[in-house]
DNA sequence: TTGTAGGCGTTATCAG
DNA sequence: CTGATAACGCCTACAA
């Protein structure tokens, strides 16, 4: 039923095969018109009369035309795509940031090319490099590393939207999650429920959410009285080990623990097993708070309370601002604010 | 202004390319060579003379000089990107694949060109038009919906590889995982633990994964001796909540049931959390297993036995097996049997 | 408003 | 072995 279902393109001669066959020289043919000038209704580059433009139009749709991106790059003309500089294709995280610019970028016609840069500056560099070379409408920076000038620079040349940080410049938009505002909701939530000795799992120093993160942990304690103290703070790589041994060293410190937080859910979700190994139930005992709200938080055993960080919505966000660029409009997207999830992992302090 | 900007383009130390700016014609002219004798060391397309070779190196290497791929793809030579036909970019599952497949074909300068077919026949036909519109030099379809006569046709103009069926045509290589096997292993861990009474959460039925899982849980059944009893089966939809759900529908029927094998991981997780929700501790009530074993299985409370899929290795046999047919030679990777895991959602059944 | 001519950077097809 | 000479399919002056 696949094919069958298409009687119109597989009437179609040649190599029983639909799109891109046709060329701009065949609709021009079978229109009458000058190849030119179906350029021009193609892209509206100029005004052409009513019924020339109809007559191609016909044309058009009668060969099933499709314009060659490949042709149309070489000509200087736009590929139709954008490249999108990525840390990492798996990670719940970034997976949906990709997703929402696939879905929002497809109406448009264009099709994001994605890379990973692998959280290296120099990979970064290479990676636009070669977006570049293959004639990219524009680049979507998920969180680089690449340093605010560089950026910049290539802004000069192509539109570039890029997450994970506030930076302005002409051709340039950035979109920025407010970590800072979301660590400090999460701990705010946390001594609501009556906790004041909340140990952090801070997150990989090198990475600047995870000083955002740790700041807003920081104001959190701050704006509630409660003194910070370094001794409760371990610092991971946001990944699942991280967290666990990071409760080992915190419960190692014999401090009195009543709730932790760490800088992301994969921490967490080591955090929690390790809680678990040594007999300590989560929240009866131990209430635990995440960050970023991935996929897989909701149906954790217990699910995860967390700080949900719109990753999905991030990417169709992203892609709505490149969209607007390349029509040479002033982005207006906003980033959600921060919201506190609360599941089932957190409970009122004992006492 | 754009060239003035890098300055530093010279003290980029290690990879020190430029971006590709410099055209055939420039190294055309440092060298003193023709085009077509640099196009020809550049691929290789004939003999070319040891000096002349030298001096092209040179100029090439002089001038940081970088085919166009854009150029290349248009001339009808290749474009240097393999288009690549997923179902969901986001998915634990396909993102390690997506990376598994990045990273072989990487290092041959090939770039993937992802595209989510969601499940649909339909979408997926038109990606492949668009990736063919693209001039992709190969397509990999990552266990789509598309009829085996549709992905023959297409191999017959482009190399294409296919996982997750076993299909033979020139020019077509399919790697399949023996989802049956898997299954069938699963069930038998299970009774090797002295388990009799086997819940079974099965998968989407138009999802032939689904249908073979199915199949190897009734073989493993059938090896040992146990009848099949379709009150024990419940059919999800390869989610979280399928996995709640069947848990409920499963408990209703008041059989006696010690283990429950769920067709993969998502509804595994649903599943615990359902069973925890009723007190029903894993594994000491009852013994789950997953299949997949997608990244959050290790770290989950418990960690959950499952079948191991190798995602990220299937995307690097693919992305091998179509450097392998680009190269004109027959692929010969071959899929790993499936494994299980053993972690903590399993233990011996009671008496 | 419209057509013509040239070129984008490579590869392929010819002759030598 | 090597160099001209066409394409590839489209866009953008320039001219009409």
């Amino acid at each position: 039923m696949t094919d069958e279902a298409r009687p119109s393109k597989a009437s179609r001669a040649s190599t029983g095969h639909s799109s891109g066959r046709a060329t701009i020289a065949m609709v021009s043919q079978l229109a009458g018109v000058s190849p030119s000038t179906i350029s021009r209704v193609l892209n509206g580059t100029a005004a052409v009369s009513e019924l020339k433009t109809q007559a191609i139009n016909a044309a058009i749709a009668k060969l099933g035309y499709v314009p060659n991106p490949v042709a149309r790059g070489l000509a200087g003309g736009r590929t139709m795509s954008v490249g999108v500089v990525t840390q990492a294709v798996d990670s719940p995280f970034y997976g949906a940031a990709l997703h929402g610019i696939e879905v929002e970028l497809d109406p448009a016609g264009y099709r994001p090319l994605f890379i990973s840069g692998n959280w290296n500056a120099d990979a970064e560099a290479n990676c636009i490099d070669m977006l570049r070379s293959r004639h990219v409408d524009g680049i979507i920076v998920l969180t680089g590393r690449l340093s605010d000038r560089a950026l910049k620079a290539h802004a000069k040349d192509v539109p570039v939207v890029v997450t994970g940080r506030t930076l302005n410049a002409p051709g340039l938009y950035s979109l920025n999650f407010d970590n800072r505002e979301g660590a400090r909701l999460a701990t705010h939530n946390l001594i609501q429920l009556g906790h004041r000795n909340i140990g952090f799992i801070a997150g990989d120093r090198l990475h600047p959410d995870a000083n955002e993160r740790h700041e807003g942990y920081r104001a959190g304690l701050k704006e509630a009285g409660i003194p910070y103290d370094p001794t409760l703070v371990v610092h991971g790589e946001f990944h699942e080990i991280s967290g666990m041994i990071a409760v080992d060293r915190l419960l190692q410190s014999k401090k009195v623990i009543t709730a932790i937080f760490a800088a992301n859910d994969q921490m967490a979700f080591g955090a929690a097993l390790a809680l678990r190994r040594r007999s300590l139930r989560v929240p009866d005992d131990i209430s635990l708070v995440g960050f970023d709200d991935v996929p897989g938080a909701q149906y954790a055993s217990p699910p995860l309370s967390t700080i949900h960080q719109p990753a999905y919505e991030l990417g169709r966000l992203a892609a709505a601002s490149m969209l607007q660029l390349l029509a040479g409009n002033e982005p207006t997207a906003v980033v959600p604010a921060p919201r506190f999830i609360a599941r089932e992992s957190t409970r009122p302090a004992p006492g």
